[in-house]
RNA sequence: GCGAAAGUGGCGGAACUGGUAGACGCGCUGGGUUUAGGUCCCAGUGGGGUUAGUCCCCCGUGCGAGUUCGAGUCUCGCCUUUCGCACCA
């Protein structure tokens, strides 16, 4: 055996190893349990990326785990293909969006080679691929069918000088991001997607899930956003007639409504605006700006009174109504109903404007409230007051008895709404997934026939960035209509890249299918183990859950769910510094280029860039990111400590859920951890023929370390396979190392007993690091590869002590410790706890009340 | 603005079911090995006080209240940070 530790060697070997035995290769397999690990596939940006070393290496922990438990594990991994970086690379080089992702491909699934992860690169699958996406073409086709599918007009964000449509990421402080210009709200039709239909669906199941984080599936519910109203009709007062529609779930309060508002695109804003050229700038104007929800909220409130009024069907009441910037055409009816006393926002508008502000419920228990100063807005334990014939009622009375009135007069009903809304796939963007519709003038939208799928998207095109290369190529575009063979013109828009996510899954299992998916799916699904980033929680996982149902009702999948279990880890953090010149303002410095100064403390006291010594300042721990320059590359640190030791800090430093702040220390601190392995297996095999183990022969110190080897075993086995927190194993796994190194060897027995240590080390290392551990098994003398031997199993009769200690405290607190039988009873522990001479002398003068035993742990004495 | 989480030494974190706060690692301090540097090995390391001593005391888990024999852990309010908000993925 080297003497010198070469994890450059070690892991070339290894992995040179398992690519011949094909150690990762599966196939179904009925007589062992399958275990479908599924690690969120990552953009091909060019480089691996810290999150995804830290995403994949947690994956390939897990599953290297279940495979020593005797699972048939199935770890597959792809490339999630299509998006706008593809795009912004072109405009930035000069080179095809294809070329560019094809090129990053090759880089980046060589990088996730040199770690070591135990992908079937067998089942990898690539979005941009016909051979991916006419699958999901063909499923669309068939939803479109099913009437899953619609077109509908919907807001985008325009930027009237590049004449394109931005992504909200393009859209800054309210401007194009290249232009400058102010962006402008436009309504343009799209595809949409049923998803409300199966929102009820999507909602129950979540109780269904035990093994998804609770954050994820309140996140989830609150997305979905279920709520029990009314939808109900204003008269408008003017000659025309008609009425404003709207939803509210607090009829109670409507005898409140001092005022109703529209949105700008509504057909009163646009009907009142066309005599008032005042009003019809405004219109314009609230018209800019971005069209995030978020945007939306944290817009100053604007309106003006359109010279309508609107008839308050209970109370008769004329109110005026008003166009509102924060209300959306498209959100609901397009209007709403304002009860400035009960809600904040509308409280907000009525101040700014003067409108009336009125009472309609108030506190059960008569108490008075101010809704002029501000709004009171509890449900519970409420009254109506002022509400002619509903006054007296508590919220469920009011609702019913007014939701009853007005269903008996015809004005209103009850309805059941969700905050989600209907999916919407167009993108009007190159680089994606080419939606399989042809538009025809005289049939309408026709789905292309499944014959004639995949809709093939050009790749060799020149990408200015200006409008997408299918709406300028009209060979493309032209088309017969599938319907009447007519002239037809085809859909420009693609697909969301959301859509090649929310099935890539199902398609690992069967990648070489020649139809959507085939029986493979049914054996491997659902996933068992799902990992990925929080920032997933909403969207991706929704769609994901989502399309797992319409696969389930077009008969390609049996179960309900995609996934049973879901671990969401936390971001991957890094120091920034920066430097503010007068010329280029900020500007970032990578942390490999900055000197640091730490005072005695370990705190950073200067930061100085080392080509220049000019001074930067530290932002502290912040998202490794591209804009902050501060990004850790992984492969360097793989070049410079191996991948073994990027695997074993990327675990240890903090429990997956959390955030990870990376420090090139703790990199050095596992590679010194497991320098000092091999050296230890070293110095082991040096001493030659090891004796077989006898328990029975050690000494005291040998039955100590032999106790806290087998509960090592148990406390890694349960925190790698069921609680997920590697730090805590590799933790154990440490001090138990340290225990080893203290322990004295010098008989026979103790070799054998620092054998069987090493081994099961060497084994509960093998999920972490892979390479080592297959390295030191062959060293320690041991047949057959490490990655194929079963999790080393607790001796139960190594773990039995006879001694415990006891805490004794004196109300509350610790003062004293005695040594008792382990199964002493409850007087015995008693009576040994008040004897200890310590803790008598916090008893001198006081009377002792209660004595608590806590067998096992601890005494608490209470006295006073 | 709305929704969801998280705050523990100089730093990353541990404490799993309400029961010894600070495991493990980094950093730092002192010592040793080495021609030197690095590596490696040993010891110490929450803050304050105290002792001849290896004894002992007080304080301490973002802030403020509460429940309990006992709270980092449970409840309420506040502050800060992070994630998401439908065209970044």
């Amino acid at each position: 055996m080297e003497k010198q530790f070469d994890p450059a060697r070690i892991e070339t070997i290894a992995q040179g190893y398992w690519d011949s035995a094909e150690t990762f290769r599966v196939t179904e397999d009925p007589d062992r349990p399958k275990y479908y690990c599924l690690s969120m596939l990552p953009y091909p940006s060019g480089k691996l990326h810290m999150k995804e070393v830290r995403n994949y290496t947690i994956g390939d922990v897990i599953s290297r785990f279940q495979r020593m438990q005797g699972k048939n594990v199935l770890q597959p991994m792809g490339w999630d293909a299509f998006g706008l970086p593809a795009e912004n690379a072109a405009i930035k080089r000069g080179v095809a969006p294809a070329g560019w992702t094809y090129e990053n491909i090759a880089h980046m699934r060589r990088q996730l080679q040199r770690m070591g992860y135990g992908y079937d690169w067998q089942r990898e699958v690539t979005t941009c691929s016909p051979d991916y996406y006419r699958w999901e073409q063909l499923m669309f086709t068939e939803l479109f069918r099913k009437g899953l599918v619609y077109r509908a007009k919907s807001i985008v964000n325009w930027d009237p000088i590049d004449q394109t449509v931005l992504a909200n990421e393009q859209v800054v402080d309210g401007r194009g991001w290249r232009s400058g210009a102010p962006v402008e709200r436009r309504e343009i039709p799209q595809w949409f997607v049923r998803i409300t239909d199966y929102a009820d669906e999507l909602l129950e199941e979540l109780d269904q899930l035990p093994g998804w984080p609770d954050a994820v599936k309140t996140m989830q519910r609150n997305w979905i956003g279920r709520s029990e109203g009314v939808e109900l009709d204003f008269p408008l007062a003017d000659e025309a007639g008609g009425a404003l529609r709207v939803y509210t779930t607090r009829p109670d309060t409507l005898y409140g409504a001092t005022y109703m508002a529209v949105a700008a695109d509504h057909p009163v804003a646009i009907a009142a605006a066309e005599k008032n050229p005042e009003l019809a700038a405004f219109l314009t104007e609230i018209r800019q700006g971005a069209v995030t929800e978020e945007a939306l909220e944290k817009l100053e409130k604007k309106g003006m009174p359109l010279g309508v009024e609107a008839i308050n069907p209970l109370s008769g009441e004329r109110i005026p109504v008003w166009v509102a910037n924060f209300v959306l055409m498209g959100y609901g009816t397009g209007a709403i109903m304002a009860v400035p006393a009960h809600d904040a926002r509308d409280h907000e508008f009525a101040t700014r404007y003067g409108l009336p502000i009125r009472q309609a419920v108030g506190p059960a228990d008569g108490r008075a409230v101010d809704v002029q100063g501000e709004p009171w807005v509890a449900k519970d334990g409420l009254v109506t007051v002022a509400a002619g014939e509903f006054t007296g009622l508590d919220f469920p009375a009011a609702f019913n008895a007014i939701a009853d009135h007005l269903e008996a007069r015809g004005i209103g009903e009850r309805r059941t709404n969700y905050r989600l809304r209907d999916w919407g796939v167009s993108r009007q963007r190159y680089w994606g997934c080419p939606i399989p519709m042809i538009h025809c003038p005289d049939c309408g939208a026709v789905p292309v026939p499944e014959a004639e799928l995949p809709v093939t998207l050009p790749e060799s095109v020149t990408f200015s960035g200006v409008q997408s290369p299918l709406k300028t190529d009209p060979d493309w575009r032209r088309a017969a209509c599938p319907q009447c063979g007519g002239e037809a013109e085809r859909e420009t828009d693609t697909f969301d890249t959301f859509v090649e996510s929310s099935w890539y899954y199902a398609r690992y299992c069967c990648p070489d299918a020649e139809a959507i998916l085939d029986r493979r799916a049914d054996h491997w699904l659902p996933v068992d183990q799902y990992i990925g980033g929080i920032e997933h929680a909403v969207m991706h996982l929704l769609y994901f859950r989502f399309w797992h149902k319409l696969m389930r009702d077009q008969g390609l999948v049996a179960s309900d769910e995609p996934a049973t279990n879901l671990l969401c880890q936390g971001m991957v953090l890094a120091e920034a510094f920066y430097r503010d010149s007068e010329e280029g303002g900020r500007e970032w410095i990578a942390p490999a280029d900055v000197k640091i100064e730490r005072d005695g403390r370990g705190r950073i006291m200067r930061a100085t860039r080392c080509s220049d010594g000019a001074e930067l300042t530290a932002t502290g721990w912040t998202t490794m990111s591209k804009s902050k320059n501060n990004g850790e590359d992984p492969e360097s640190l793989v070049d410079r400590f191996g991948a073994d030791t990027v695997r074993l800090f990327t675990m240890f430093a903090a429990p997956p859920d959390q955030a990870l702040e990376w420090q090139d220390s703790g990199v050095e601190g596992a590679s010194r951890f497991l320098r000092r392995l091999y050296s230890l297996v070293h110095d082991h095999v040096s001493g030659g023929q090891v004796p077989a183990p006898a328990a029975a022969e050690l000494d005291e110190a040998g039955t100590d370390l032999r106790r806290k080897l087998h509960q090592t075993i148990g406390k890694v086995g349960d925190d790698v396979g069921r609680r997920y927190t590697f730090n805590t194993a590799i933790a154990a796994i440490m001090e138990l190392c340290n225990a080893l190194g203290r322990y004295d060897v010098a008989t026979d027995a103790a070799r054998g007993l620092r054998q069987e240590v090493l081994e099961a080390v060497v084994l509960m290392l093998q999920p972490i690091t892979p390479h080592l551990s297959h390295a030191l098994w062959t060293r320690l003398g041991r047949d057959g590869a490490a990655v194929d031997q079963p999790w080393p199993v607790v001796d139960e009769s190594a773990l039995v002590q006879d001694e415990v200690e006891l805490v004794v405290q004196v109300n509350g607190k610790l003062r004293g410790r005695i040594r008792m039988a382990a199964d002493a009873a409850e007087d015995t522990i008693r009576e040994a706890a008040l004897a200890d001479a310590h803790v008598q002398r916090f008893l001198e003068d006081l009377t002792i009340r209660r004595v608590i035993v806590v067998p096992g742990r601890l005494v608490n004495v209470v006295a006073g």
